[in-house]
RNA sequence: GCGCCCGUAGCUCAGUCGGAUAGAGCGAUAGCCUCCUAAGCUGUAGGCCACAGGUUCGAUUCCUGUCGGGCGCACCA
């Protein structure tokens, strides 16, 4: 927000000035009542004990300092115990147009993130079945959380972790054979635990296809060959989903190929070396609780084989090898308690606790007309991420995703988000972007264009507190994104959007455009409509939802 | 039993580092297309911010406790 920025540097060498210094609790906010101003600093408040003054009295020096600081500045005013209500003038608002035409698809983009490498891992589904519509709302926001780190001057790397080295991946594996082993008329004895869904028959029929003589194999090379063959094909499915839902992930990291390389032992000796690591009752134990944790873990059982969370430790030192300054890690909410042994690993590889961050994303429960749809390993029921993109497309999914906080649970009502109402907020925004393309279209076909860099003369006839208001949230949006950026929290972007399109869709039905008084106050309104085009279309693709030039 | 998350309008949810009179949509209800897209706009009703204490100039926000809901508490992942 230029207006916050530029009244920080202003109250900022006004404050050293009295010899003070700035402190961390003060705030520049848009107020909640309009009448307030455009700013509100609680900056006298939060000074008058060091000062030794009253806040009043200190708020009142303050504000014959900025007065005199800022041109741009039209009026202080000293309310309440002490805020500093700051009101700019309407030819500063009105060159946040100029600023969005310069910035174009850049506008919003900010620079807080200071190049800083950033990882963020997500989805990491164990490659035993196809995506559900919980690893949708994961996917989603973690696609969308790399796009807001990115505009916000991160450096950002989006990865898979593919879990192909435990226990669940030799059960895919047998799970396969024995069905191929069933189709084949052998003899066979399905255990407790086995991968029951139909897709699991379909890829051993797959195999047996291509390759009859497959159960005359020896057992472990059957087995071997049904995980291999189970696993790329799985994945391959859940690539295919991932891309229909317009989810990246640029790398794709093997479990196995750390344990290949000797990177869980050497992550052992580390821990050893630090003397973080013991041997119990035959296992190898991880002392996690000199570092938060509230007991001890194992990493390597007795029978010989790693822990999941031995690889994750290494996974986790590979990251920061490969110099992530920060680590983010985006994880369904059972894992909860996961987070505080992972933490202690972080702890034990050296590294800040402000360089690991864990997003839980808590469950979806998937409704249809209200009646929740049970989410059973039958088929058909629109379960898997790939039936429901497909019923109600990736768009309306992802805004659904996105518009909830991470933490709360989401309630996901296919005929709801299949709806064109404000219950399915999709429509209300994007519409607000084909609105300002249809206007921008017309006034073309009658020969109006506005020149791509508008002049700060041409845009005086935008007076009308609706198109100040505009201006305002338009040139709050580079906050919001880093904000959003800075906690982690993409859901931001779609309330700021939902905003945003409202302001809009109020300003068109009450202010004509093409048809306002004079040519001069046409092309300003235009302009004005083109800015606010342009920051929707930003949001949107950050969200990586559509912005429609026609609905 | 211990730990984590949640509790805000009838419903679904926002509310940033503690700020001023508590926010939106849906639903309810009353209106608005001779005029740039009605997938829209304008009004009205609707609140003990679960409850009780504490911290301070000020608490929906921070702390403690209680109640209610969810989820964890593996030599599973």
């Amino acid at each position: 927000m230029r207006a916050r920025q530029q009244l920080l540097a202003s109250l900022q060498a006004i404050v050293k000035d009295m010899g003070l210094s700035w402190p961390e609790k003060a705030t520049l906010e848009p107020p909640r009542d309009k009448s307030f101003g455009d700013l509100a600093a609680n900056i006298a408040l939060v000074l008058a004990k060091d000062a030794g003054v009253p806040p009043r009295e200190l708020a009142s020096r303050l504000a014959g300092a900025l007065r005199d600081s800022d041109p741009a500045i039209d009026a202080v005013e000293i309310a309440g115990p002490g805020f500093l209500n700051v009101t700019y003038s309407p030819d500063f608002w009105r060159e946040t147009v100029l600023h969005v035409e310069a910035a174009g698809e850049r506008y919003g983009a900010t620079t807080v993130g200071a190049g800083r490498k950033a990882q963020v891992e997500y989805v990491s589904a164990n490659p035993t079945g196809p995506l559900h519509i919980g690893h949708g709302r994961g996917a989603a926001l973690g696609d969308c959380l790399a796009r807001v780190l990115r505009f916000a001057g991160y450096d950002v790397t989006t990865e898979y972790y593919i879990n192909d080295a435990g226990r669940q991946m030799r059960l895919l594996g047998l799970s396969v054979w024995l069905r191929a082993l069933e189709l084949s008329g052998r003899p066979f004895t399905m255990p407790e635990d086995f991968y029951r869904g139909d897709y699991i028959k379909d890829i051993a029929a797959e195999m047996l296809a291509k390759d009859p003589g497959l159960v005359d194999l020896p057992e472990a090379e059957g087995q071997d060959r049904c995980f291999e063959y189970a696993m790329n094909s799985i994945m391959d499915g859940i690539k295919q989903d991932l891309i229909d839902f317009r989810v990246e992930h640029q790398v794709w990291f093997s479990e196995l190929s750390l344990v290949r390389e000797g990177a869980v032992e050497k992550t052992f000796e580390r821990l050893k070396a630090a003397g973080l690591a013991f041997e119990q009752d035959g296992a190898l134990w991880f002392r996690t609780t000199t570092l938060g944790d509230d007991k001890d873990r194992v990493l390597r059982k007795s029978d010989g084989t790693l822990t999941y969370f031995a690889s994750d430790i290494a996974y986790h030192d590979n990251k920061y090898d490969r110099g992530f300054d920060l680590v983010v890690d985006i994880w369904g909410a059972d894992h909860h308690g996961y987070v505080p042994r992972m933490r202690a690993a972080v702890a034990a590889l050296g590294k800040r606790p402000e360089q690991f961050d864990v997003i839980l994303v808590q469950l979806v429960n998937l409704l249809q007309g209200g009646e929740q749809i049970a989410m059973s390993t039958r088929a058909g029921q629109f379960e898997t991420l790939h039936d429901v993109v497909k019923e109600v497309g990736a768009d309306a999914a992802r805004f659904m995703f996105l518009s909830r906080k991470s933490d709360s649970h989401l309630d996901f009502d296919l005929e709801l988000v299949k709806q064109r109402s404000m219950d399915n907020p999709v429509y209300y925004v994007q519409y607000a972007h084909a609105r300002v393309c249809a206007v921008l279209r017309k006034a073309a076909e009658r020969g109006i264009v506005p020149p791509a860099r508008m002049d700060a003369a041409a845009l005086a006839p935008l007076t009308l507190p609706e198109e100040l208001d505009l201006l305002r949230l338009v040139d709050r949006m580079p906050d919001t994104l880093s904000a959003a950026a800075e906690g982690l929290a993409p859901h931001h972007v779609s309330f700021y959007l939902m905003e945003v399109a409202g302001a809009l869709h109020s300003y068109y039905a009450k202010v004509p455009v093409l048809n306002a008084d004079t040519p001069e106050t046409i092309v300003a309104r235009l302009a004005l409509l083109r800015a606010v085009g342009r920051a929707v279309a930003n949001g949107l693709n950050l969200l990586g939802v559509e912005a429609p030039v026609a609905m």
